[in-house]
DNA sequence: CTGAAAGCGCTTACAG
DNA sequence: CTGAAAGCGCTTACAG
């Protein structure tokens, strides 16, 4: 078969040396156009793939490639979401031990858009091979990915898809998330009862992904049910002062099934209002299983959860950065996570 | 950090060869309990582990893991259930590539208790290191797991866990996706709706997934909702003739909404019965995601699918596999594979 | 511009 | 029972 096919193999029907025949796979200088040609041919013809095992072998000590993984300063904690891609990225490393790849975990501060350019400053400074990180700050996000890039490491993003390019993203379609969400409402609610979008930030900026997801919602909603448009709310709320929504909810008929759709992950804070509230047929869908959504599914506050599988985001980043650092393969940087719907009993 | 040390820093601070080093790591004979103490004590100390890729690397040619796959005949249709396992096993094997791992594939017929026994004892003859099946014949499997196994080769079996030993399980408890399933439909149907399960098979054996998950959805139904056990009715089919399945369905009040769980992957079966039925208001929830029930999920006439992830256990059984035969560690190798949950929206 | 040689960490056939 | 040496396929510093 060919694929047993090695690099000493085509330096023969070359007639070159191994040495000369690694200088073409890697597009090293110092080859003659005249062998360059040959060798190429005799690899396009055989079919000849590098083992990449070997290769990793014999260059895991003398350059190791070391992955920096910038992420918010809540990833220390273990409890926390951001914790989670630390343990995609821990997994992804464990799985590749010997393969000579490492990473190092630097933090910013969520509402400090200087603490992110300064510690990715401090990241293109020294001799990383990748970067990972979260595209949160646009303009900060812009001079990484352009002028700040000095040695033009490959940049993965996480979470959100911004528009920007030289960069990879993997991250959930939230447009589509959105249409999760109005299915699996609709399918409860029907067309008679009423619908309520929540959006609670506790900065005045809403995020991307949750205009987002409130569009692909509203989209679902008009395009596959005969729901009214005067029946779907919104409510947005730029400082999580809850009395508001509180206002909000009671303005709305309770004599017909509520259906409760949090964009972001704070659908926990609703549940007290809920309590409260003279709607007695609800059924709430939000995102990503922190600890406090967990306990709610689990008392069936919370019907369901659409997980962004930011561990598995950071997996297959950590594995894809080692696929394009060492095959030249950035075929699985640039990937659209599936919507993973989460009900209490499909918890792992 | 321990993490760098190697055979030769260990032979060096035990006072041998890095050969005999490598004995003791794999617990090869010829070598004394003197020195096999010592040689032990220091791995321990310095928490030596071995390099599996410069490990792979020497053995790949000379001794290249074979792993046997043998999946049901259907295997070899690409649009075929039971081609998503040899998907899931070649993607494994493509990712360990360069380690000196492959497979061979091997096929029985699901009716023939003897062509899946006689192609294991075909397998058991040659020399694999370890056999990747599915348990559906209890008897045949009670065998090759026993005294059939001359040489003692890991055997993991897919898709349905047994009360066999000497064997790993990679599958989705059907116990759960019942339950999953009940909550889905009790969601959307409540208490005041029929419920019926369907199990048609082409055999007179009803499989133990399927019994399991009318078990589970059973379960679910007593222990969480109000909905009486009157109002939840069962229909078997052994030879997959609709007819029964028709009548049946003109018995159950149309009336109200009626939740329809098929408790295998032949969901796309009634769709036909219901555009008959006067049932009007019907949500239905079936298994897999094959060609028909896919179409359906588009054309909303069927709502949820349950994806049992063939391809995902298959991945994780070769990945197991590998772990155990270079690292002695099965801790991979029994794993039960969550529920997702598919509706139009989230498909990939 | 090119080749011969050493070496990555492990394994094994051989010699003693 | 143990060690020295060769080699897995690739990479690189060195010599020419």
């Amino acid at each position: 078969m060919d694929k047993e096919i090695g690099i000493k193999e085509v330096a023969r029907l070359a007639g070159v040396s191994i040495g000369t025949v690694d200088r073409v796979i890697h597009n090293r200088s110092g080859v003659s156009p005249n062998t360059f040609d040959r060798v190429t041919k005799i690899i396009s013809e055989t079919g000849y793939k590098k083992n990449n095992v070997a290769s990793r072998l014999k260059l895991a000590k003398s350059s190791t490639l070391n992955i920096a993984v910038l992420l918010p300063n809540e990833a220390y904690q273990e409890s926390h979401y951001w914790h989670l891609p630390l343990q995609g990225v821990e997994k992804a490393i464990e799985e590749l031990q010997g393969m000579g790849i490492t990473y190092e975990l630097f933090t910013f501060y969520m509402g400090n858009e200087d603490s992110f350019e300064s510690a990715a400053n401090e990241i293109f400074k020294n001799d990383f091979d990748a970067l990972l990180t979260v595209p949160f700050f646009y303009d900060a996000c812009h001079k990484i990915t352009t002028e700040k890039n000095q040695h033009n490491i490959p940049i993965v993003f996480l979470d959100t898809k911004q528009e920007l390019s030289h960069c990879y993203f993997i991250y959930q379609n939230s447009y589509k998330s959105g249409a999760v969400a109005g299915r699996l409402l609709h399918q409860v609610i029907g067309k008679k009862g009423n619908y309520v979008i929540v959006s609670l930030t506790n900065t005045n900026i809403r995020e991307k992904n949750m205009v987002e997801r409130e569009a692909g919602f509203r989209a679902f909603m008009q395009e596959h049910t005969k729901v009214a448009e005067e029946r779907i709310f919104s409510i947005q709320n730029s400082s999580n002062n809850l009395s508001a929504v509180k206002t909000a909810f009671e303005q709305i008929a309770n004599s017909e099934p509520l259906g409760i759709f949090v964009t972001n992950s704070r659908a926990y804070l609703l549940t007290e209002i809920l309590k409260r509230s003279k709607h007695l047929n609800t059924t709430m869908i939000g995102f990503d299983l922190n600890a406090n959504n967990l306990a709610l599914l689990n008392e069936n506050k919370i019907q369901y959860v659409l997980n962004q599988k930011p561990d598995f985001q950071a997996y297959n980043a950590i594995k894809g950065i080692f696929k394009l650092l060492t095959e030249g393969n950035s075929s699985s940087l640039s990937t659209d996570i599936p919507v993973e719907i989460l009900i209490k009993e499909n918890l792992m």
